[in-house]
DNA sequence: CTTGACCTTACCATGATGGGAAGGTGCAAG
DNA sequence: CTTGCACCTTCCCATCATGGTAAGGTCAAG
């Protein structure tokens, strides 16, 4: 099939998909006379697992860590696992950072009257201890 | 002050400085003989405001918005609610997608043995063979 | 034979930041 | 005075994952 068809039935762009190819993370595809790229079976399975593995928010490094993971009949499900759990505690640290920005802003919200005037503890948290001089 | 001390002084690189004054968000600095930019206190007050807006997760351009309603002295805190309320709601949505993933991720780590055999639920998710389940 | 859908490569852009090269400036110590 | 060093300048390139666009080739149907 062609790259467009490959495409809709992974949910991967054409683009990405060659940019993949590019960076080596999937293996050059077949070409046929026209030079069109001609994906298979194979070819569309791999690209459902780095789309779904994308959506698990893995890096295209991870991802190919996971795929010689995925190709390798003597892998331990301890090396994914760990792989994984890593990758956890990456998501972790990212929802505590956004986390915290959230309850701070939530708090200057809560004191921040949205009214007519200018008074605003929040432009005054951002502003630090001097208000600007004009 | 020389940009190095202003950077010190705000905690925003030298670099990122420069930036900023690249792409219009802060003024052009003024400069000395030597060519070199120049900062004074309004500048590094300008500077620690913008480094604390990025640090609550505010983008370039929210900052500029920000910036302009801190210069306006006829501002409503209604306008700085609701720009700060909007950007609340994208932290929501971030922390929400990042969650979706730690936890399906967490339900295929609990259901991996992670030990020396190849069998995981984990690389059988990514590869399709089952649905992800929680 | 044209039209339109599809493909190809190549280049540029995002946002926020860092790295580094090549060269100018300024100040203190030799 | 010269050397050395810290600092500055501009310019270009890189990240990560993705999209856009342009210029052109391929192919099937009308």
């Amino acid at each position: 099939m062609q790259i467009g068809e490959a495409s809709r039935a992974t949910g991967v762009s054409a683009k990405m998909i060659r940019h993949y190819e590019q960076i080596g993370l999937i293996p050059a595809a077949d070409r046929r006379d026209s030079n069109y790229r001609d994906y298979g079976a194979e070819d569309v399975h791999r690209l459902g697992f780095i789309r779904r593995a994308r959506d698990l928010g893995f890096s295209i490094a991870e991802i190919g860590d996971l795929l010689r993971l995925w190709g390798d009949r003597d892998r331990s499900s301890r090396d994914v696992k760990a792989l994984t759990q890593s990758h956890i505690r990456e998501l972790d640290a990212k929802i505590a950072l956004l986390g915290e920005m959230r309850e701070t802003l939530a708090h200057l919200v809560h004191c921040c009257d949205g009214d007519n005037r200018p008074d605003c503890p929040i432009i005054e948290s951002l502003a630090g201890a001097a208000p600007i001089s004009h």
